[in-house]
DNA sequence: CTAGGGTTAG
């Protein structure tokens, strides 16, 4: 049995390791520590928390918690206490971490906070919510940090009244005037919530703006829509001699792209390669590639991608994205090919975008190999949009077996899935096979659209099933609140006219919140020339 | 030696 002056050496070392993330490193060291019989200190168990924490291994986290609580370091070691339950946290055992809180023999602000944090990262929201009222409860008093958290919870949720609440504490209690981060968290709550004109208000009282605030305030404009403001956010930001970072850089260009101004773009992208942040964020030149495809110039964005030569997908879809909403499919799957050449792995928005290329080509035969791809790289069933794409792919060129099968190996089904589906089904005229996605996505709690209802009101139309048609058409207005489309009306004009009833026809052209199309006229002309016809050979 | 703020494509 050694002395336990040497578990001091013997701490250190577990804490380096664990501090450079070397999480086995360091439970290696402690297990060997233990089995020549040095003592742990309440150091050596924080470190060695830190460790199960890093390798996620919370198996080793149960056995040390037994072990200190056995010797009783959590009656002495509030420290302890909120590194554990943080640990528990940190592995993913959200539900865990709380119990184990509850049970501490003590707990104080910190760890609270760290649960409530944990809970608002993980987006349980309400969980975070409902720990913040527990803490009150027990009489402990909050601080910015747990504000912070808490203003993160609101966001999470558009939770504004509570926002608002913890706006009106904080205010009273002058956190804003010394804590940047708790600006930040309100600005951001504030944007978050929709309320962009509190957010800027916010913001323009802090005594001090970090780059972090102006970008939370930036990127909720963008998310608007607004680039104008957004534009000129960023021109104050730098008035106040703050340097923007990657992320306010990629803000600011999404802003660009909002209002095509390629110049303050191309002004941008300099300033960015002074600054050289190209260098590390790869997300950066994606966003500036974007910036270039969005203004039009798609031959430019795909010179600058070449030239910062970044090696991920991020970097490429947006321009693979482009080409294939230009309906330049031939390009998309270019890039694509040189994309394989540099060795870089597409990702699920890569084939999701080169799929749809390859039905803007008619190349269902370059699809069906994306669908081999897809599989090898066991993406199909982790991305909704992807699966979305295979659906249409296959709908599209008439594999309605295959898309139907794609579509049932789904782990959860949207809206867009079952329509691109139910589409292909009512294009072949396979009507028993549209309804039957109708019904069972509404089985699956998925709401139908318009496009459902347009589809299926022009199969009706199709087969002249009036009163289905009818039925539909009212079910879609009165059940599902959803306004008509002109082509909607078109539907009803056309399933009127070919069942000879001219007068209902004409009542829905006159009744439509649109003024006729040529293809009403043509609708209702046809069907006047069927009914002379029909009344010629009576 | 534990806890807090900004981005994410189809």
């Amino acid at each position: 049995m050694y002395d336990s002056s040497i578990t001091v050496p013997w701490t250190s070392l577990i804490a380096g390791y664990a501090r450079r993330k070397q999480g086995q490193d360091a439970l290696d060291c402690f297990e060997l520590m233990q089995k020549k019989g040095v003592p742990p200190n309440e150091v050596t168990y924080v470190y060695v928390l830190k460790a199960c924490a890093v390798t996620g291994d919370i198996t080793k986290g149960k056995q040390i918690h037994e072990e200190i609580s056995r010797k009783g370091f959590l009656e002495r070691s509030v420290l302890l206490g909120n590194i554990l339950v943080d640990m528990y946290a940190k592995c993913g055992a959200l539900p865990q971490a709380k119990s184990v809180l509850e049970t501490l023999p003590s707990r104080d602000v910190v760890t609270w906070n760290t649960l409530i944090s944990r809970f608002s990262q993980a987006q349980e929201a309400h969980q975070a919510l409902e720990c913040f009222e527990q803490m009150r409860n027990e009489g402990i008093s909050p601080d910015a940090v747990t504000y912070a958290s808490i203003l993160k919870a609101c966001a999470l949720i558009g939770a504004i009244d509570k926002g608002v609440e913890i706006h009106d504490v904080i205010q009273k209690q002058g956190f804003l005037d010394h804590d940047v981060v708790l600006g930040g968290a309100l600005v951001h709550m504030y944007a978050k919530c929709g309320k962009l004109s509190q957010a800027r208000t916010v913001l323009q009282h802090l005594p001090s703006r970090s780059i972090v605030v102006w970008s939370a305030l930036m990127a909720s404009y963008v998310q608007k829509g607004l680039g104008q403001e957004a534009l000129e956010f960023f021109e104050q930001l730098q008035q106040e001699n703050i340097r923007p970072d990657a992320l306010a850089y990629t803000c600011v260009l999404k802003a660009c792209a909002l209002v095509g101004d390629k110049g303050k773009g191309k002004k941008i992208h300099d300033e960015i390669l002074r600054e050289r942040l190209q260098e590390q964020n790869p997300e950066l030149v994606a966003a500036l590639v974007e910036m270039y495809v969005l203004c039009g110039d798609l031959l430019h964005a795909h010179t600058v991608l070449l030239e910062l030569s970044s090696h991920s997908a991020a970097t490429w879809n947006p321009l693979i994205v482009g080409y294939t909403q230009n309906g330049q499919g031939h390009e998309a799957l270019e890039c694509y090919k040189q994309m394989e050449q540099q060795g870089i792995p597409p990702d699920s928005i890569t084939y999701a975008s080169v799929l749809k290329a390859c039905n803007v080509l008619g190349a269902s035969d370059i699809g069906q190999k994306f669908h081999v791809k897809i599989l090898k790289q066991g993406l199909q069933e982790h991305d909704i949009v992807l699966g979305g794409a295979l659906v249409d792919m296959y709908a599209k060129c008439d594999f309605l077996p295959q898309a139907r099968s794609v579509l049932n190996s789904l782990p959860s089904r949207d809206i867009v899935v079952w329509n691109a589906l139910l589409v292909g089904y009512a294009q072949k005229g396979q009507c028993d096979q549209a309804w039957d996605c109708f019904e069972k996505m509404q089985i699956e709690d998925i709401l139908p659209n318009t496009v459902t209802f347009l589809s299926l009101l022009n199969l009706c139309s199709h087969l002249g099933l009036l009163e289905k048609g009818q039925v539909l058409f009212n079910r879609m207005v009165l059940v599902y609140g959803l306004e008509p489309r002109l082509e909607s009306y078109n539907c009803l004009v056309d399933l009127f006219g070919r069942a000879g009833n001219l007068a209902n026809a004409l009542r829905i052209i006159e009744e439509m919140p649109f003024s006729a199309s040529s293809v009403v006229w043509l609708c209702l002309s046809s069907a006047c020339q069927k009914c002379r016809d029909g009344k010629a050979t009576a």
